[in-house]
DNA sequence: CCCAATTAGATGTATATACATCTTATTTGT
DNA sequence: ACAAATAAGATGTATATACATCTAATTGGG
């Protein structure tokens, strides 16, 4: 199942890539901005949950999406946090590529009809529930 | 959708990853060693086809099982091919990683269900199949 | 109030991944 | 048979990704 996924993931990334390419940003980077676009203002280690992502990923990540100007930065309260959003230029970024990203999810929707589709989306967040719920348990168990 | 498959690849590697953590390979790496062992002797662009994966993204993961002993390779007779196979420490290795991963997999596959885990090998397989198609499309009309 | 334990990120390091470009080998058109 | 086109991998480079370890800040017990 892990290959599976891996391979699937392969696929798709190269495929919305390229739609992406014209746009300049990468796949996972168009995700940030989205996540950062529903959630609002969010601590790195949140936006790692939500993403399934080590938060210690995003560092480096964000640190290249800070230097594009498309993610703006606060210390909080609690100053060993980090609070994100989107900037202006973020949200001008994140509306061009949406455009190129979902010219390519359309043709893919297409394909796989509108069942299916919804399906997926199902399936793949509850594979994604059940796997981090059995990698806390590991976690916890140390 | 490949934001959602992304993550859920992400999910599963962190769990799969702890399990096969003990016996010292990396996900990617026992994916390689299974397609070795189900396919026989490959060349390397036809082992990338298989997986979708970039054949130069190989040459490096190759490079390290090489190193590791487990792969063996041979230069073909169009000797720009690379011919790829399982060496005797890669099938011993490919053994003692496939007890680990079905330990990880049995977890999941009672979490998910006999009919779900049927349903997403089927999907992926699926989703896979069209993405690499729309690739193709693109690329053919450069 | 202070110190030990915990938590949020940053950094070092290793692998994974793709694309552009380069080299070498094969294939093709004439 | 030969030059041009194509194909298989290797290499350079950039991003993605996680884990171990480190630092600074916060929290909890006493």
């Amino acid at each position: 199942m892990c290959s599976s996924f891996r391979r699937t993931a392969r696929a798709l990334s190269q495929l919305y890539e390229d739609g992406l390419r014209p746009a300049g940003l990468r796949s996972s980077q168009f995700t940030i901005l989205q996540a950062l676009a529903r959630t609002g203002e969010v601590t790195q280690g949140r936006l790692g949950e939500i993403l399934v992502m080590d938060s210690t990923t995003l560092t480096r990540t964000l640190r290249i999406m800070r230097q594009q100007g498309w993610v703006a930065e606060r210390p909080g309260e609690d100053r060993r946090e980090r609070w994100l959003k989107l900037s202006r230029a973020g949200e001008a970024k994140l509306k061009i590529a949406t455009a190129a990203w979902e010219k390519v999810q359309a043709r893919l929707r297409g394909k796989l009809g509108e069942a299916g589709w919804k399906n997926l989306m199902q399936w793949t967040n509850q594979v994604t529930g059940v796997a981090t719920d059995l990698i806390l348990q590991e976690g916890g168990a140390k």
